[in-house]
DNA sequence: ATATTTGTACTATATATATATGACAATATT
DNA sequence: AATATTGTCATATATATATAGTACAAATAT
């Protein structure tokens, strides 16, 4: 399970951290498929949220098809996976890159800032 | 001068995104003290948004004296020093790079696809 | 002097975000 | 069967964010 955080002064609504959190934790393996996550009420109390601003963020995640929800039970990871064909991979892997790069840049850091940060990440 | 881009996606609001590429800006040396910046109407049509937003990020960071304006020749860089700390600009870094990965993992990408990528974008 | 450019200020409007509160439906527990 | 837990929904309220439009004051350009 995620160690979730907030972080107010950043100015990224929390519904939205929230959404980060989770879909970063997926990626980085640290949620599976099929694991259940924490409840509204009890994720809400633990970052001291309300209830709604919890059900938001896992409302938008369940439209991605990233969690499922069942009433009275629980939400959960899906099991679902994006399959795309290779050009069209290829060409939204160049679309992501570019746009990361290109706020990156604006922010000053170098290609290889970008680089080395992925690495560690990769650990 | 620094190429300013905004992402509409991330949830930050454009005077933040603002606020934050001047003082990073800065930091890395793209922007010298006494410098002019962009008149709002113009990075307001450059970025396509209300020339209002430009005037609240300037107004806040001549609050913070990291810009002084003269009304009537522009807004320029204060000859104030503001060194980010290392921790402010890894926030930054951990920040975009965890945004950047969510995303192209959720499209089924790898970290070395996106490593990849970036390295060949170098050349 | 006059006109232009600049930042500033104000009002009004719309949407987004977050909270508080209460209720309900589906599921699980006892 | 009764109770508790879960996600959902709705209403109301407050604040933040962004836009549109207008006008003004200070500096600059002509």
């Amino acid at each position: 399970m995620i160690d979730f955080k907030l972080d107010p002064k950043t100015g990224t609504p929390f519904y939205r951290q929230i959404i980060d959190q989770i879909r970063f934790g997926i990626a980085a393996g640290k949620l599976k498929a099929g694991e259940q996550l924490p409840t509204v009420r009890s994720l809400a109390v633990d970052l001291q949220i309300n209830l709604n601003t919890v059900a938001k963020a896992y409302r938008e995640l369940e439209i991605q098809r990233v969690l499922e929800t069942q009433q009275g039970s629980g939400t959960f990871i899906s099991e679902v996976k994006i399959s795309l064909s290779d050009k069209e991979k290829g060409n939204k892997l160049n679309e992501i890159c570019n746009e990361f790069t290109s706020i990156a840049f604006s922010y000053g850091f170098s290609m290889d800032d970008l680089i080395d940060q992925l690495q560690k990440s990769k650990k």
